[in-house]
DNA sequence: TATTAATATAATTATATACTTATATAATAG
DNA sequence: CTATTATATAAGTATATAATTATATTAATA
């Protein structure tokens, strides 16, 4: 499919235009992230937020990163100008994520992060 | 709404994100049109065209005209970057138009135009 | 090797939405 | 005023999709 056809600019616009996916994109623009970070951060099951981050990485919208059984996601740095300007839209979750990592109770993903 | 809210953009995005609509954008971007070129151009039904103008008016995507009984529909030159980036975006449908323009057997809303 | 932990997939359900046909509205022509 | 034309709205239907729960997979660890 042509990378500016009707149909792959309908296909990446859907799958950007879901809240639960806008959320998501509005926090790995932080900073990469984890799948159990993200579970807590949108508040959602797991197999929920797998779903999401699925669609996005077919997508080309994230990349992922093993290490051992956790799964990071980022942004891809390189994406066309219309997808990089929604991401540029996307209210910054900044505060929130502040908020989430200064009150975190689990740790989820994160002691082997610290020790890497 | 805030303008940029999640909820907005989500709401904005589904609205461009069909690929009927995508369509009606790309032949908008060519020029100004009324309904009834719209439904011959897309080969759907005329509630199906209407249904579909009402959303991008709303949205404010797209700003209407009216003549008599026809309704003109052209695109609104002020929108937000990354909308601006999106229509930019969309592959032109000018040899299509064109094509109909040149070959079209009815006269749907054409004398009064010409005649203005 | 068995268990636990993190993530992914499958199956299901509920909601949203893009069409269609039928009908209503509104403006012009006769 | 009546008929016609262009467009809008209503109602109904079929498909897509976003969520959930249940289960599978995979890697680390006891």
């Amino acid at each position: 499919m042509e990378i500016h056809s009707i149909e792959n600019m309908s296909a990446l616009l859907k799958i950007v235009g879901d809240k639960t996916r806008l959320t998501i994109l509005g926090y790995l623009k932080e900073k990469e992230l984890c799948v159990c970070d993200l579970v807590d951060l949108l508040g959602m099951s797991q197999p929920g937020i797998s779903q999401h981050l699925k669609k996005l990485r077919v997508a080309g919208i994230i990349h992922e990163r093993r290490e051992g059984t956790w799964a990071y996601f980022r942004l891809n740095t390189e994406l066309e100008p219309y997808l990089a300007q929604i991401i540029k839209a996307i209210p910054s979750q900044a505060a929130s994520l502040k908020n989430y990592e200064a009150a975190r109770q689990n740790n989820c993903c994160v002691i082997k992060v610290e020790n890497k």
